[in-house]
DNA sequence: GTATCGGTTCGAGATTCATCGAACTATCGG
DNA sequence: CCGATAGTTCGATGAATCTCGAACCGATAC
């Protein structure tokens, strides 16, 4: 599992990718129970329990590469964090009314 | 030219399907134009001013569908209008956080 | 070391989406 | 009625995107 994997710098996060991100229903529940906080993976359950590895893992890379989460090596388990301060500071109030959605 | 066209109720707009229409930044572009008032549509240019018609006629038609925007038949025009009231009930916050980007 | 667990990456097939020309439609002006 | 204007719809082509299995990888447990 490749360590560190890329994350877009605060200035480079665009609007369009994050509202992309954002306009899947499974990408947004993620999201939405990010809410609360921090969440190893393997806890982070979307809509679909037994939904392929793969395709949860390319969920997650949507949602990084856009800006939206966090995705760090945490022993052997990955720690998902949602960028609040960073999405915030750029587009305030977003976040706020998407997740109350 | 086909008078009305279907618009969703304010009760089947979709969030996915909001932030869908927005991610795409010609589609942003003309939802933040509309953000003054309503502009007829020969005035509505995007980013490129020689867009093909049916290009731009199709923009209109996923904003419109998304419930963003309305598109009405005026004279042999064509009226478009944010539907910020809508949007502002079901999604607080989040057209006036989208437009300012 | 070996096995396992959690997760990423690669590759292929299916599906959706974008773009644009061409045909069509409705309205107004003369 | 005729032509011009403004815009929708259709159809085709190409580009993104989704989905998932298989292979791979890194950290831990044994």
């Amino acid at each position: 599992m490749p360590g560190e994997l890329p994350h877009p710098e605060r200035s480079e996060i665009q609007l369009t990718d994050v509202l992309f991100a954002l306009s899947d229903p499974e990408r947004l529940a993620i999201a939405r129970q990010l809410a609360d906080g921090p969440l190893d993976m393997a806890e982070c359950h979307a809509t679909d329990p037994n939904l392929p590895k793969s395709t949860k893992s390319h969920f997650m890379k949507v949602l990084r590469e856009a800006g939206v989460i966090r995705n760090e090596p945490n022993g052997r388990r990955r720690m998902l964090t949602l960028r609040r301060d960073d999405l915030d500071e750029l587009f305030p109030g977003l976040l706020d009314s998407v997740l109350r959605g």
